[in-house]
DNA sequence: CTGTTAGCGCGTTCAT
DNA sequence: ATGAACGCGCTAACAG
C-alpha cells in the first residue's frame, strides 16, 4: 500500500525540515516565500493531508463531534443529524454517530466510546436528560454536550427544543375549537421520550382548561406494526366510546395509526381525526395530509452545533433554548363528527 | 477540567509499569494474577478508557469506518446507515458520517477528509460508480471501500446491491400484466444516480419486450416540492395524452409524484397508477400503500460492513454483489382503465 | 512475569 | 527564517 506520505516526505523533497513543513501549512510561524514555494509544491505533488491523528495527539483535542440518538430510521433524527452534519462540516469538524436502538441502557456504553475517540464535544438526544447517569458522568468530566429535542426540566444543561408542552396545548386545542371533546392521547413509551411526556402534559393541559376530561395515555411501541397498534385500538375501543380524535406522540406513530384506523374500516378524518407531531416532511405528501406540529428540526441540529463550539470554547451557556414550532393543519383533521357516545372519554368535567 | 487520566495515571495508582497496564487491557502478553487485580481495580477506580487515538497513532491503523451518502433525510440512505451503524458497532468499530448533499463534486472533499481521519474504510453511496476519479484515487491508494445501492458496471469494484435493471423490469412487467400500455418512467436526475439510469433501462427493456414504446424519461429534481412536480407533469401532459401508469425512479419521488397527481384532480390509482423503488416503511402506512420495489435496504449496509472487513483482512473480492429484491404490489397500482388516448406514449410498436 | 524504551505523525518550544 | 529535539498516549520489542 502506497501510503507512508508523512510530513517527513514532504519535508524531504521539499528540501526543508518538518518544522517548516508544519508552519507553511497551518500558517503558524514565519516562513521564506521560497521555503513555503517548494513546500507548497510538495504537499501537491504528493497529495499530502496531514494525519489528523498526529494533530491531536498532540494537540489534545480532536475537530471531530459525537453523535447518540435513538435511531437514524425515524426521519426526525435523521433531519437533525443531517443539520449537525452540515453544520459541523462548516466549522471543519466531522461527526462520529451513534444509536442506542431505543434502548437507554446503552447511552453510556456509546458515550464512553465516544469519548474514547477524544470526541470535541457531544449532541445527544437521550431518554431521560434530568435523571440521567450519562449525563451527570459528562458533567463531572468536563466534557461539553448539547441536547437535542430533550427538554431538561432542571436548568444546567444545555439544550435545543420546542417547547414541547406548549406544543401538546397548541394541537389539542385545535382539536377542541374544532368541537372535538372524546380526544385520545396515543404515546410511545414515556420511559424512552420526554417529548412524549411534556406533550402528553399539554394535551392535559389543554383538555383541563377547556373543563374536558383528559384521558389515560394509550402507550405503545411505534416500532410495531400496523396490525398490533389496530389491535391496541380495537381492545381500547372495546371497553370505551370511540374517540373522534386521536393525538399521537409523533409523526411516524400517527401515520401507523391512521393506516390502522383505516385498516378497522374507519376514515380519515371524517370518522377520527389523526395528529401527530414533529412535522416530518412526508406528512405533507401523504393523502389526507398529516395535521402535525411543524418543528425546526434541520435548524434545531444546527443551533446544537453552533452552542456546543461556543460550549467548548466557554462561551456559552447551558440553558434550555426554545425553537418556535407551528401547527400544521393538515388534512387530517376535520371537525367532530356529532356526538352521540357518552362514556368516560367524553364526560364532561364543567 | 479533571481529565488527564492516562495510562501511567493507572500504572502510577496500580504501582506497576505502563507496559503491564498495556498487556492486562489488550489482554497481550503475561501478567501475574496479582497484577492483573490491581490494574484492573485501578482501572475501575479511574474510570480509565485507552485514548484511541495514542493506540491509533502506534498502530496505524482505526477502529473507525467512513461513511459518504448523498443525504440523510433521504429514508433509504438513513436506513442502510443504520445498517451500517450497527454492523460496525458489532465489530467495535464507530462511524465517521459524511453527506455529499446530492454535489457529485463534494465526494472528492469528503473522502480527503475522511481519509485523513485515517479510517479504515470506506462505505460510499456515489453519483457515478464508474467513470469517478475518487473511487480511483482510492484504489491507487490501497484505501478499501465497498458501495451501495451503487452498481458499477465495469468489475474491480466492491459493491452491495440490487440488480436494479431487473427490478425495473420487474415492475414494469407487473403494470404492463394489468394492462398498462401508455407508462411513463419519471426520474431524479440521471447525472446524480445510477440506480435511477439502470431502473430506466429496466423499464425500457420490458416495454420492448412487450412491444411497446419505451418513453424517454421525465426528468426532474426529486427533491422539490409537490407543485413543482405537478407543473412538469401537467406540462408534459398538455402536448401528450396523459400516461395511466408513471413509474417513479424512488419511493421519496413517487409519494411526491402521487400528491401532485391528486393535486390535478386525478384519483391514485384508479385514474393513474403510481409505482417507485426502494421499499421505504413509510411506503405501507400511506394510503393508497405505495406499490414499490422492496429492497432489504438495512441488511445491504451490514453486508457491505461485513465485506468491507474481509477486504481490509485482504479476504475479501473486489465484486458486485446482489441482493435479492421483491414487488411489492400495494394499492397504487390498478388495472388499465380503458384505453382511449392515442398518441407517443401509446404507439404500439408491434 | 515485568520494566524500559523506541517510535507512530504531528505541533511546538528553543536554539541557531 | 529555520532546524533539532521533545512529547502527546499508546503498543510492541526487548532486556531483565
Amino acid at each position: 500500500m502506497p501510503r507512508p506520505v508523512t510530513i517527513r516526505t514532504v519535508a524531504r523533497m521539499a528540501g526543508c525540515s518538518i518544522a517548516t513543513v508544519s508552519r507553511v501549512m497551518n500558517g503558524t510561524g514565519p516562513a521564506s516565500v521560497e521555503a513555503e514555494t517548494r513546500v507548497r509544491a510538495a504537499v501537491a505533488e504528493l497529495g499530502f493531508r496531514p494525519s489528523e491523528i498526529g494533530r491531536s495527539l498532540k494537540t489534545l483535542r480532536t475537530r471531530t463531534l459525537g453523535v447518540v440518538i435513538p435511531s437514524l430510521t425515524n426521519p426526525v433524527f435523521a433531519s437533525s443529524v443531517a443539520g449537525i452534519e452540515a453544520e459541523a462540516r462548516k466549522h471543519g469538524h466531522v461527526l462520529l454517530v451513534t444509536a442506542t436502538d431505543y434502548d437507554p441502557g446503552r447511552e453510556r456504553e456509546l458515550v464512553d466510546t465516544l469519548v474514547a475517540q477524544s470526541v470535541a464535544g457531544l449532541v445527544m438526544t437521550v431518554a431521560d436528560p434530568d435523571s440521567n447517569p450519562t449525563l451527570d458522568h459528562l458533567d463531572t468530566a468536563g466534557i461539553p454536550y448539547v441536547l437535542v429535542y430533550n427538554e431538561p426540566q432542571r436548568s444546567g444543561r444545555a439544550a435545543v427544543t420546542v417547547d414541547n408542552a406548549a406544543s401538546g396545548r397548541t394541537l389539542t386545542r385545535a382539536f377542541i375549537d374544532k368541537g372535538h371533546a372524546r380526544i385520545l392521547f396515543v404515546g410511545g413509551r414515556f420511559s424512552s421520550s420526554d417529548r412524549s411526556r411534556l406533550r402528553y402534559r399539554g394535551y392535559a393541559l389543554a383538555m383541563r382548561e377547556a373543563g374536558l376530561q383528559a384521558a389515560p395515555v394509550l402507550e405503545l411501541d411505534y416500532l410495531a406494526d400496523v396490525a398490533a397498534h389496530r389491535v391496541a385500538l380495537e381492545t381500547l375501543f372495546a371497553v370505551q366510546p370511540c374517540p373522534s380524535a386521536l393525538i399521537c406522540s409523533n409523526d411516524l406513530l400517527a401515520l401507523s395509526i391512521a393506516a390502522a384506523v383505516r385498516d378497522m374500516g374507519l376514515r380519515v378524518p371524517q370518522d377520527i381525526s389523526v395528529a401527530g407531531f414533529d412535522g416530518i416532511s412526508i406528512g405533507r405528501l401523504v393523502s389526507p395530509s398529516l395535521c402535525t406540529i411543524d418543528q425546526p428540526t434541520r435548524l434545531m441540529g444546527e443551533r446544537a452545533v453552533q452552542r456546543l463550539f461556543e460550549l467548548i470554547a466557554c462561551t456559552g451557556l447551558r440553558a434550555v433554548e426554545h425553537l418556535p414550532f407551528r401547527l400544521r393543519l393538515g388534512e387530517s383533521i376535520a371537525a367532530a363528527p356529532e356526538d352521540t357516545g357518552i362514556g368516560p372519554l367524553a364526560t364532561l368535567t364543567a
